[in-house]
DNA sequence: CGTAAACCGGACCCAGGGTCCGTATTCTGG
DNA sequence: CCAGAATACGGACCCTGGGTCCGGTTTACG
């Protein structure tokens, strides 16, 4: 076997890390200004190893995001309706983004880390790809939709971390009505236009 | 009047900065690495003189944009139609977001440089705050549409210029293609549902 | 146990944004 | 046209913060 069980102090220090973020993150203070260092010190850690565990701070915050993603990648992977494989495509979309949303909302600080942190465009992100991936599949089974790749960006986009903690955070608009507005969106998307070309555009 | 007029160098210099600006933006150079230092010596002056002049980075980023900007929100603001306010909501909007998406099109590189560099969240912006309003008070003109406010967010959101940019840098798809898609996608959420709530969802 | 590999941590390096201040330029009034 | 004040110039300098390095320590394994 290739690999060689990694030491335990190794591992022991990667939780306290990855909880340390996890607290300085709850802590409110705007992500742009959580050190490296502080991360380290509030770890109880030296730099260095903070660095060789996660590469640099992209990756660290990539190690959070991911941890916080999982159990939702597992729900919609293999879970029950209306997440699960085995919902009807409209409700699918509708259950997915709403899923997607309210992650957001739960993580806002976390993933506006995320994006801001520079590491380039979010869409080169792993799990972007994945989400992305996913929901055009979903929305190329629906009849009378076409573009599934854009579309899916652009339903996506609708849940960019800032734009969440904008309406959420510097509004204030309640979390409900959030969502209730973003399914909204969703639906006049996925419902198609009049059944017969009966609405301009030729 | 407080205004004390300025002295022509400093105007001079303010023009060369902006100039070596564009131009290095032109040089596709990644936005990311293109210093303060770097557009203060390809304009021929000293840091001091850039910075007394725009403040900080995301000042010199701003000012280009809103440069670049101005002549769009003159057309939109009093110009002839499709984008002047002497059209039908409807094909306004439709107008106004093709106008915007064309403009990240055409800036994209300037575009992402100002949303990457920090400078807070883009809804923030003077800028989007301007386009969103409009967008918004010219979606509530049209009947059966509701949530203006998110409505025009998350428009917008589906024109942000790092999805631009993957879209028509990464992937390459041709211009007019994005265009059209973005478009179509505009109209499945202006057009009403089915004028009888006959189509599922129920 | 003994040894070598893996890990630790904090001193250190460096880029890049932003500031400072002595000097040069421009404006104003006489 | 000149003196003096106000303003701008520019590059040396500062400082933060990400990322690296290496001597010393801990752990895994025979």
């Amino acid at each position: 076997m290739p690999e060689r069980k990694s030491r335990k102090d190794a591992v022991r220090n990667r939780e306290a890390v990855l909880a340390a973020a996890d607290a300085l993150f709850a802590r409110r203070e705007s992500s742009a200004d959580i050190t490296m260092a502080d991360v380290a010190s509030e770890a109880g850690v030296g730099k260095g190893t903070l660095f060789r565990a996660f590469g640099d701070r992209a990756g660290l915050l990539r190690a959070l995001y991911e941890a916080r993603l999982e159990p939702m990648r597992q729900a919609v992977e293999a879970g029950p309706p209306p997440l699960g494989p085995a919902t009807p495509p409209q409700d699918r979309v509708t259950a997915l983004l709403d899923a997607v949303l309210c992650f957001k909302l739960d993580n806002r600080r976390l993933a506006l880390a995320l994006e801001e942190s520079g590491s380039g465009s979010p869409y080169q992100a792993e799990h972007y790809e994945q989400w992305h991936g996913m929901l055009q599949a979903v929305l190329e089974q629906i009849p009378g939709l076409t573009d599934g790749d854009f579309t899916a960006h652009a339903l996506l986009a609708a849940t960019r971390a800032d734009l969440v903690e904008h309406l959420a955070g510097e509004e204030r608009i309640p979390r409900e009505r959030v969502r209730a507005q973003f399914a909204n969106f969703v639906t006049r998307i996925l419902v198609p236009g009049p059944p017969q070309g009966l609405t301009a555009t030729e």
